[in-house]
DNA sequence: GAGTGGTCTAGACCACGGT
DNA sequence: CCGTGGTCTAGACCACTCG
């Protein structure tokens, strides 16, 4: 009469094939090797094709694969550390370290953004599109929104809209002083346009930071950042030169 | 000849249905309410239950939804704000708030965290269970190592394994003096165990949050902490308690 | 026992990347 | 063009919760 309930629940096919999958992949592969096929995959182990694309999914999930459609399954590489840490207390910039400004445009913030502004809800903003890369790789797509109390002295509000207008928006920033950030992370899954710039399909999952800019007792702009979850690992340490392998 | 695509390139189904349902869910459903359940959704939306529940998985990522098998799918409240900040530079205590000690025993860590603690591969360390609770919640699930190097004092390391164990750790890890501290954020998936105390199944997508304690040039513990991903949005700021719905 | 979500199957067709 | 992963279907059965 023992309490022990040993294979009384015995765990799902999926999850007990991401175990061995992940054993294999410890043992027998090496990083950007391609993995057998799907159906070939699923042949070998004596299940439905769906049953083994769930197991899959879980190591994607977890960084360990890759999958491109028309290319095939990969082994990935070790999720790279991204520093996110909120010590330097400084502004955003157009030179930032690995951060690229694309685009500018003015535009009424999602009402979530809205509140943390404390602005009314139809009132539009600077909207200024950020891409961090790394090694030529995409990791975050940024949305930085700049109330127009921000930047006072930017010049003429309906400039046409792009890279240039990013850059002085970003340097009108600057003038500020900056008071303090919040910062939080989340999860998300990325909306149709960042999953296009971080090459990714809609739907992916992705790490959500919101950082909010204060300046003067006031939130002087926020940013919403999604990083790629699969690649990425954020580190907030004084030392973020640390790896850990799941 | 417009260059714009529309229509062109039709999104899945499973993706406009995500969106169709989280607008009824701002619009139409209140914090709690139970939908109807996948049977009767698919066939309102005219597609199969693979697909509306593609949708719905989506959804719970999202933290808009929660379903439990039995039970029915419910709308989820926003996620509450869990303060992970690194700020106060202390040791973890008995006393944290929110944290309850659970267990203790000695175990050779996993080679990620030896390799952290810079021990050899097969040298067993205490294991300092902890759950973090909220509203009687389990909000997540932590698992600290420490080399018996960092607590000299210790009494008998074969003390029978348990939570007045796990206290005495803790208690001895306050008389080490703590010069820094690294912390990383990364998306993982449950296993088993912590599945089991959040309450969610095997798999489930959680927030891990690593961080490594350190003394006198040493790491003299480390901490991995798996939160609920669905619930939980980790904040670091110096005024944590703002919030932001998706 | 009735009803829910979770797992699994065996197919089909589509969209994309490379040859 | 072919092979890949991505989407979708229409079923079946299982595990869990609750009255």
């Amino acid at each position: 009469m023992g309490t022990t309930q040993l294979e009384t629940v015995p765990e799902p096919k999926y999850w007990h094939l991401r175990t061995v999958l992940a054993e294999a992949l410890d043992s027998e592969f090496a990083v950007g090797e391609i993995l057998p096929n799907e159906r070939e995959l699923a042949a070998r182990f004596g299940v439905a094709r769906a049953t083994l694309r769930q197991a899959l999914e879980q190591l994607e999930l977890e960084g360990r694969l890759q999958r491109r459609r028309g290319v095939g399954t990969t082994v990935a590489p070790p999720r790279m550390g991204v520093d996110v840490s909120t010590s330097q207390h400084a502004w955003p910039d157009a030179s930032d370290e690995g951060w690229d400004p694309v685009d500018c445009a003015s535009a009424v913030p999602p009402a979530a953004v809205a509140r943390l502004l404390e602005l009314a809800g139809d009132e539009a903003v600077h909207t200024v599109r950020r891409l961090r890369l790394s090694h030529g790789q995409a990791l975050a797509a940024e949305q930085l929104y700049v109330p127009a109390a921000s930047v006072p002295g930017l010049p003429a509000a309906d400039a046409p809209a792009g890279q240039d207008r990013a850059r002085a928006v970003l340097r009108e920033l600057q003038r500020l002083s900056l008071a303090g950030q919040d910062r939080s992370v989340e999860l998300g899954s990325a909306r149709a346009d960042d999953a296009r710039e971080l090459d990714r399909l809609p739907g992916a999952p992705v790490l959500v930071v919101t950082t909010r800019y204060l300046s003067a007792g006031r939130t002087a702009a926020v940013s919403v950042a999604t990083y790629r979850a699969d690649t990425c690992r954020l580190t907030f340490g004084d030392a973020g030169d640390f790896r850990i392998a799941s």
